[in-house]
DNA sequence: GCTTTGATGTGACTAGAATCACAGTTTTTT
DNA sequence: AAAAAACTGTGATTCTAGTCACATCAAAGC
């Protein structure tokens, strides 16, 4: 098997170990396996204790968590160079929340003992963590009011925004990037599958948007974002 | 004025300070200053830039932000020992959130550079920070998942436990320990004056409080918390 | 005291979205 | 290629909670 190492990782610049000197990133070349999950496959699963941080080198994965009655919420979308896992690290919990690969991905695992030998070696690295989640809690407060306060519509026009910003378009500039069901995106905004259809339909209507199958074209990005204001 | 030390501080106890060495207790009690906020006054507030750190000696604070259309929703709900501002030192941004008083309060100030100093002598420090910001994360995620799934009704008896838990209860061992409007109730579960009126009548009627002004005795604490099940 | 302001209660009405049921379509498996 | 499974679209219906309007009540100030 060939191991790479970490310094040679093109997705680790957008990461926690971004600014990690040599000596941290050999550290961690030696304490990583990697990990190869298929479309639908889970990386950990709510109710299970965690046991160490992934780091995605490619791949496109959500992190859910179950409500009472088994609907899925999706609380977390993850691209190239995200962590997972450092929350439930942190809280010292068993998780919360479920990863599902939504694509085919690639990803590190560095165990938990590992994990905190090297963070007590890099005290700047504990402070990158806190920095992301920070980042993580003030998206989902801002996700708490905006769920709360405003219609579908709004918030199925906030998230296809943040899913463009997130895995960006192909090659023609305004397909959205990334494959999802009716009832991921659903789960995603917090509504329900027919709801999403009628909804899509609906943007189509206004000529925002073009629906290719499971992929969404977004054909007036300036209009769609206008609608936030 | 008499600058107390946070050695003899009760509230340190139950914080982030509960484990520090008397070396860095010293640095804190130096660098700080003392805040006292009456009912309705702000702490710090949304758009502006962060100063520093805020650690509560005691009282009850509303951490909230403003949706577009100016309605309130608030994320937050603190009491002796909680820290406020952590998030924003970390993000390095504005405020997205504002911090007013539900009640008279006491609170230290830590300035920004202080603060970040007393953490590089001290990384368990960071750590101790990056707990309880992996906390309130679960915490929101959770939130986000309650309130895009379930009825105002199952949100408001959720709230009021919550309610109870944190800020406890009076003598009586029934009353919950916190005056907040009826506004300030639809504000933290996510709906109207009006509806929280008339749910709040309903669990009245279904004999599980009793509505004593803007206090609410809980009656049957056990079949309230069996709802969520 | 009286007055003003803010908070609360209540009814009537409306609408956005959930639910249910089923047909049609696409994707995956064998 | 056929069969099975998963996903999607659509209509009809129901209902929860939002909105509006106004009366009442409580609290704070002069």
């Amino acid at each position: 098997m060939v191991t790479n190492n970490c310094s040679e990782c093109i997705s680790r610049k957008l990461s926690i170990f971004a600014k990690c000197p040599p000596e941290t990133l050999k550290q961690i070349s030696i304490a990583k396996q990697e990990i190869n999950v298929e479309k639908g496959e889970d990386l950990f699963h709510e109710g299970k204790h965690p046991r160490g941080l992934f780091c995605v080198q490619n791949g496109k994965i959500k992190v859910s968590q179950l409500g009472y009655d088994g609907k899925e919420q999706i609380v977390h979308l993850i691209k190239s160079g995200n962590t997972m896992g450092h929350r439930a690290l942190f809280d010292d919990e068993i998780y919360s929340c479920s990863a599902i690969a939504l694509d085919e991905s690639k990803v590190c695992f560095i165990p938990k003992s590992a994990f905190f030998e090297i963070l007590s070696d890099n005290g700047n690295l504990t402070i990158e963590i806190a920095k992301v989640l920070a980042k993580e809690l003030k998206e989902a407060e801002q996700n708490i009011t905006t769920t709360s306060q405003q219609s579908v519509e709004y918030r199925l026009i906030d998230t296809l925004i943040k899913l463009y910003k997130l895995y960006g378009f192909e090659n023609d500039s305004s397909t959205i990037n990334v494959k999802m069901t009716r009832n991921d995106i659903a789960n995603l905004v917090g509504t329900t599958r027919e709801t999403i259809t009628r909804k899509l339909y609906h943007l189509q209507a206004k000529g925002l948007i073009a629906l290719k199958g499971k992929k969404i074209q977004v054909l007036k990005k300036k209009k769609l974002e206008s609608y936030l204001d």
